[in-house]
DNA sequence: GGAAATCTCCCCACTTTTCCCCACTCAACC
DNA sequence: GGTTGAGTGGGGAAAAGTGGGGAGATTTCC
């Protein structure tokens, strides 16, 4: 499994790519590809999942009942967001319109390694998604993690 | 399981490198092969974690289910923070601008050995650090470890 | 159906940053 | 007093990030 971690601000160009950090891309898996699936965030970004991890939600997705209602409109609302895009010779990808325009991604974007998955952020929705989540972390990680 | 102690003042050169003291170095396993996880502290510091141990706590989160919200906001706020650091042929690492900003590191930094972890400090932010706790030692030992 | 416009890639070029290596100083220790 | 090891500083090659041109494919519009 990948392990993505750090954090960078990198510029989008006029043609919508940005660079993925070498030291994320180092973190791939051969069996990614240099490719990777992004989709609609949870929260206001975009998600970037390796090839190879995008199989395994998929995976999860396709084994979810399609006789429920719910597991049919999370399966469609998650899967009509998803687009694969590949590392140019450069080590960018081009951001899809449909996506950036979610998450209000401009010139700049803020990369983050989330373990799994990489996510894009406009800095300034991220500055603003940090003030509205202001638990102390400690107490967070006592709360998630348990003791 | 790597056991740091010890402190020592050192400089930050103007390449954002610092060294790492030769006790604590000589202190690694072998299994860090010679690098460091760095992130940011719940003081205001930079925590080292060798990355042998740095795997330890990488599992944790990684075990964390990333459909559930608030596990993907704790590994978010804690993966951004951390990259990793090895030692060049002189022994010293460069710190990330990202957490020696937020360490408010500058010119010198102190660097504490604190058991699995090494920990570099702002040397006058630790002295604010001391002032805003001065419990006494003894009361503390009682309090945390008296049974 | 064909020409024009647009979009996608792939490649090249430039700038900045990172990393590796060499060199110097100082202190400790034979 | 020379040697060794530790901390500090800096030069230069290599890599990373950024911008843009242009060929080929696709779409649009007449």
């Amino acid at each position: 499994m990948a392990r993505f971690k750090g954090q960078a601000e990198y510029s989008v160009d006029s043609k919508g790519r940005t660079a993925i950090p070498a030291k994320m891309r180092s973190a791939l898996s051969p069996e990614a590809q240099g490719s990777f699936t992004l989709t609609k965030g949870f929260e206001k970004c975009i998600y970037a999942y390796p090839q190879d991890e995008w199989k395994l939600k998929e995976e999860e997705y396709s084994n979810l009942n399609t006789n429920n209602r719910d597991a049919r409109h999370l399966v469609r609302t998650i899967l009509m967001w998803a687009e694969e895009a590949s590392l140019d010779g450069q080590g960018r990808i081009s951001l899809p319109k449909s996506l950036s325009d979610y998450a209000e991604i401009g010139d700049k974007v803020l990369i983050i390694g989330a373990m799994d998955r990489i996510e894009l952020w406009n800095p300034d929705q991220f500055a603003h998604y940090l003030q509205e989540h202001t638990e102390d972390q400690e107490a967070l990680v006592e709360r998630v993690m348990g003791s």
